[in-house]
RNA sequence: GGGGUCGUUGUCUAGCUUGGUAUGAUGCCAGCCUUGGGCGCUGGAGGCCGCCGGUUCAAAUCCGGCCGAUCCCA
């Protein structure tokens, strides 16, 4: 046996996140780089991934009474410049259009860095009645913002893949629950299908998406400490609706303006999970997302080929199928079955089964959790049952370990000097008092490198009229989280 | 925003200090062999040494710019 080891990953998730992470998505075969700094390709078995998430995540929108559209990549650049505190937030990451072939545009042409733009300019004609309304438009569509510096695959890129949420309501109570019922969809979504548990709150002033009135988010830890932005949602109250116009007429026979939200997620939750879950030998992904649930490894002699090994396996194949696992059969002859173990394991398959002559004979199977690499034997007749349940399993110990380290990842810092060395060892979050001064919570960030990533709905320790601001010594308003972030 | 590292065949890599057209592995193709944790054997194809320019008789190697990847710091 010989170790190859550049087919392999090369480095411990531990010792090197960054290099493991490059690593677990290039040789995984989930993306490429792309000929332009900060573009990404997305290969098949990548792509599977964000479908099956778009899949989840649709089916949940429709059901609350979302529609799909899709709008236009380009957005003129008096259109974007309407609201101008929203565009001040883009300006400087904007790509612009400026030539078609060799002829100069009379105005430029962005590609669009989020549609709230053109969405609401559209809104505009199509609101005119609060029969009209609510008006509840989702878009899956990709974004770009120009990432000069630095980038990293899912996480930070010129382009993303997303979906984004627009609504307009009559009043603000309704616009305020949309966003609270995204938001807690959000965090159903992650849980209950990528194993991902996050911290629920609000943004600061200084953090919200320039625009809105109120940025609510969902934040994750990642395991070298640092937070990551994995879904938001906005209420943007009267904010676009007076500049762009949507206005419409009440049962009250009078004009008002609209109440608008919009909310988003996108690719970067396949970085989350990749990077929570993820072990040494490769991805380790949650079954169900995962484009292949269970792999089946025949293992035979030539003589026995077609006898047995194969039909068995085909017919286990399409008895797996038919149960709605989704399931492949490795029948590629150019690799043994060590190396169809090493292989899949790398590319995170949750379950694989091994089938040889011994396993026909007796009538069993050979079961390994990617989880946790625990082999077990079952017979071939209960195959389904016991496939169904290990799913399950995995999804919950992956939930559960996720969990464990984000509730341990979060420290109390009762000094500066405390939540300054916390964060410089790492720890994650450091919920600390904070007076809500703007220029305190620059300060911190200058001085450690940490942000206020949220205010948390709900907050341990609790905020009382006791607590001091971590900075400035005033009374605290608020017991936020600071941390460093992607 | 500031600093650093890297770029050689599909992939990983030696060569660079001290200039002389490139090493090995893997993958790929053909054939044989067969598979229980990255099988073995034989033969073959595959290279604008990231791009542009400079120095030189001569550049993968030295110098500059650009492009791309990546890390650290605010």
């Amino acid at each position: 046996m010989k170790i190859q080891k550049e087919y392999g990953i090369t480095v411990k998730k531990g010792d090197n996140l960054s290099e493991w992470y490059s690593q677990a998505l290039l040789k995984t075969d989930l993306i490429d780089y792309g000929p332009s700094k900060g573009f990404i390709v997305l290969k098949p078995y990548g792509y599977s991934i964000w479908e099956s998430i778009r899949q989840v995540v649709d089916v949940r929108l429709k059901e609350s009474g979302h529609q799909n559209a899709f709008l236009p990549t380009v957005i003129p650049e008096s259109l974007l410049r309407k609201e101008e505190v929203h565009f001040s937030g883009f300006n400087s990451e904007v790509f612009w259009i400026t030539q078609a072939g060799a002829t100069s545009l009379q105005e430029r042409l962005a590609l669009r860095p989020t549609s709230e733009a053109i969405a609401y300019y559209l809104f505009s004609n199509w609101v005119s009645s609060y029969k009209d309304l609510p008006l509840k438009l989702n878009f899956w569509n990709s974004a770009m913002r120009a990432e000069i510096k630095s980038t990293k695959p899912f996480i930070r890129n010129s382009e993303f893949l997303w979906q984004e949420g627009h609504t307009v309501h009559t009043n603000s109570k309704e616009a305020e629950e949309e966003v609270r019922f995204i938001l807690d969809l959000y965090e159903i979504i992650l849980a209950d299908y990528l194993a991902i548990p996050v911290l629920k709150g609000s943004k600061t002033r200084k953090e919200k998406f320039v625009g809105a009135v109120v940025t609510t988010t969902l934040e994750g830890m990642m395991p070298d400490g640092k937070a990551l932005q994995l879904a938001t949602s906005h209420n943007l109250g009267q904010n676009f609706s007076v500049p762009f116009e949507i206005r419409f007429l009440g049962s009250d026979n009078q004009e008002h303006f609209a109440w608008q939200t919009s909310w988003g997620i996108s690719w970067r939750l396949i970085g989350a999970f990749i990077m929570i879950h993820g072990d040494d030998r490769g991805l380790v992904l949650p079954p169900k997302i995962a484009p292949i649930q269970v792999v089946l490894v025949p293992i035979y002699k030539k003589d026995q080929y077609d006898q047995d090994v194969i039909p068995k396996s085909m017919e286990l194949a399409s008895e797996l199928s038919k149960a709605g696992i989704r399931v492949h059969l490795d029948t590629r002859d150019e690799f043994t079955a060590g190396w169809k173990y090493n292989d899949w394991e790398k590319k995170g398959v949750p379950l694989r089964i091994s089938i040889g002559p011994k396993e026909i004979l007796k009538g069993e199977l050979e079961v390994v959790r990617r989880d946790t690499l625990q082999k077990e034997t079952i017979p071939q007749n209960g195959l389904i049952k016991r496939v169904t349940e290990l799913l399950d399993l995995i999804h919950t110990s992956l939930l559960k370990r996720a969990n464990e380290a984000l509730q341990r990842s979060v420290a109390n810092a009762s000094s500066f000097y405390q939540l300054k060395e916390m964060i410089q060892k790492q720890v994650g979050f450091v919920s600390a008092g904070w007076c809500g001064n703007e220029n305190c919570e620059i300060s911190i960030k200058e001085e450690t490198g940490a942000d206020i990533r949220l205010i948390p709905f709900e907050s341990t320790p609790k905020w009382d009229s006791t607590m001091r601001c971590v900075y400035c010594g005033k009374k605290a308003e608020a017991n936020p989280l600071f941390a460093k972030a992607y």
